[in-house]
DNA sequence: TATTGACTTAAAGTTTACTTGAACTTGTAT
DNA sequence: ATACAAGTTCAAGTAAACTTTAAGTCAATA
């Protein structure tokens, strides 16, 4: 099966604009053309839904490009693909253990809420609540850094 | 105890300005000054946490103003807030399981890498990779969208 | 044959979230 | 007394990731 690139950008929640500036920046290689016209494969789809993971994981394009690059290379940059891809793991691992910390303050609220919401005012509530100053911080930088350009 | 506009940065692992930025985006009510300097007491972190999870969960900074300014207006608008807080734990919710795919998807190329590595080259591996076209596309909306301004 | 709709490129514009710079104030240490 | 570190405001600058616009191509349908 071949797809347009309207579909593809459908299956990924992004508009067609998108999809040609990621090619723009060099994050599909190799897609196909038909008179000009992108057409993509079912071959296409084990990087896309890659893609599509490493820009939910908030991978800078600049990132996702060197991995493509290296991609290209073939493989002698094998090992260099396996490192990035163990980095990433960890990044995704703190990103869940943050969302679980981030929901576990919800649920607090959600609690507080429907506790000031049966009083009539949070004026009750508030006395309760824990006012110590500790922040859950990331334990890997704010987004990507540069690792040495 | 109180705390000066460097120790809160800190803690929340971001630079003096960016909390300067907050403040002036009005994410920092009612924040007492000595001479003119911020001073952050106890009673603060008790948003600052809030604050911090809503940052982390990418909620954009017009809509966490949305919020703080239900909150300065009292217990009027306690449902509202309860509300926003019920939408916002689906979409951390969202978010994880999103992530798991993800994390799922990294540890298949972990497998993929591991095992090209030992055969030396990727195109062993190649045949055996699935290539239909399923993405996973948000369930939610992409990032936050107006809903209605 | 003419129109329509989906595609194309290239360049400029927009949005968000900071970041930086310049000029100034204040409390503490030498 | 003087310097320095850490704070302040206000304005302008930056980076990333799209988004929009303009002008054009192409295949299929009325």
């Amino acid at each position: 099966m071949s797809y347009s690139i309207k579909q593809v950008a459908d299956m990924m929640g992004v508009t067609t604009a998108t999809i040609r500036y990621y090619d723009d920046e060099g994050l599909l290689p190799n897609i196909k053309r038909i008179n000009g016209r992108r057409v993509f494969e079912d071959e296409d789809f084990k990087w896309l839904r890659v893609l599509n993971c490493m820009k939910k994981i908030n991978m800078p394009i600049k990132k996702i490009r060197e991995y493509v690059e290296l991609a290209k290379q073939g493989d002698s940059t094998l090992e260099q693909r396996y490192n990035l891809i163990l980095e990433q793991k960890v990044v995704i691992k703190n990103q869940i253990e943050e969302l679980n910390m981030c929901l576990q303050e919800f649920e607090y609220k959600e609690w507080y809420y429907q506790t000031a919401i049966k009083a009539g005012t949070e004026k009750v509530v508030e006395n309760i609540t824990s006012n110590s100053p500790t922040l859950e911080v990331d334990k890997v930088p704010k987004k990507y850094k540069e690792e040495g350009k």
